[in-house]
DNA sequence: ATTTATTAATGTAAAATGAACATTTATCCC
DNA sequence: GGGATAAATGTTCATTTTACATTAATAAAT
């Protein structure tokens, strides 16, 4: 088969905007860029797409690469394609969003790789466009998260209502009337009641759920209403 | 500033998806791809992205050269990167998804140019993976338009509240209770009644309405449900 | 002029959902 | 045993959503 001539050819690369929930915060997963220029400056994990992949395996493949974290929650978010975004060379990125059980992954981040967690209230400025980049998946998580049950990716396997309700009021900056929250959580029947109780974050202790999966992926798409007047925090 | 060297580079492409509507269906407007391979066949109207230029700008040059429309509501849905999409060569592409109000443009774009109007329902099989963008777009404009008020984008500057419906039912593929549906929309405060009627469809005649633009423009991100019961008809 | 056909316009009541609000319960620590 | 702390839980009121049928305006036919 010909080739399309005549036609520049330009660089295309993925951009990973991680976010992790530490119990209390959201999080951001960030790296010190390794190549000049910006070199040890902060950055989205990132990398380019190789010939005979899709971006989607590009964007797995670096993460994987970067933090050892695989077969998570991520999709795309949008591609960023000014001419002049990155002042090396025209590259276009696809930035994808990925939702992580910062727990699972906490330790091994940091020993093994040179990933850092920021506060993403406290999180420093980035290379070229990336704050674009995060500021678009904070909207967009604030957008999806209120109506689609996709904050459990963030949380354990077992977790307490509190710590479901303090997640939002992480996400939404925001405070929720906690009898009006667990009523609405657990009438979705996406919560599994467990024996035991978390005793560490109270003296009565709150007692442990866990996610029904099968449940939640039949769910997923459905319409759920976790946040009151949605208007009012997104966009 | 030195380049990335090492890094194979790749041709970069954007695909638009048109939707219009006559007043009765929704329809899609396509083009005969100008160069072989599946010269001929249908295809959505795409390009090449230039050098200097962003994937944006990109867009609406290629839907101004392919049907003389500009200045219409466009935005990014997703960017297509499977290594062989494109069996000529690998090519990334940025698909848009567009509405238009088809009569704005219908004579123009038939008389000067060779795209045409389908049917949605009654498309052809299009070119590459572009029956994946379509599909996609329609998923899409379902999910966005049961919040947001875009679809008035595909109307003309004076519409009846029936026409209006009709849009809704040919979006979702259903019927919708015209009492309710009215009180919905009139509750917007969104539409501005006229003093003709539209004598075209019916002996009673219709009053027309006008979109009052300042609203549309500061509540086209609130939430409005228009449509009842979203689940059902959203993916 | 009256009838007929066609589609637009409109109201009400019952049900479901959402929002506001305070007290009791379990446990640890002193 | 008393005090401190956070978890768990229920009720009422307001709002929204749904279901459902009749009347009004006009053009065409007789």
């Amino acid at each position: 088969m010909n080739r399309y001539p005549l036609q520049k050819h330009i660089l295309f690369a993925v951009d990973c905007i991680i976010f992790g929930f530490d119990g209390h915060d959201m999080k951001l997963l960030l790296v010190h860029r390794a190549i000049k220029p910006e070199k040890n400056k902060w950055s989205l994990m990132g990398g380019f797409v190789q010939q005979q992949e899709s971006p989607e395996d590009a964007a797995n493949r670096v993460l994987k690469k970067l933090t050892g974290i695989e077969g998570v929650y991520m999709e795309q978010l949008h591609t960023f394609g000014r001419p002049d975004r990155d002042p090396v060379e025209r590259t276009v990125s696809i930035a994808y969003s990925a939702l992580i059980d910062i727990h699972e992954y906490e330790k091994q981040i940091n020993a093994d790789y040179h990933a850092e967690w920021f506060l993403l209230k406290n999180k420093p400025k980035l290379i070229f466009d990336h704050d674009e980049m995060v500021e678009l998946a904070k909207k967009q998580l604030r957008y999806k998260a209120a109506f689609h049950p996709i904050l459990f990716e963030l949380l354990p396997e077992k977790f307490t209502i509190p710590q479901l309700q303090s997640l939002y009021e992480g996400v939404y900056d925001t405070v929720f009337d906690n009898r009006n929250f667990s009523r609405k959580v657990l009438s979705t029947g996406l919560l599994i009641k467990q024996k035991q109780k978390d005793k560490l974050n109270s003296k009565k202790g709150a007692f442990y759920y866990k996610l029904d999966k099968k449940k939640y992926k039949a769910d997923f798409k459905s319409f759920l209403n976790f946040v009151p007047n949605p208007d009012k925090f997104i966009l």
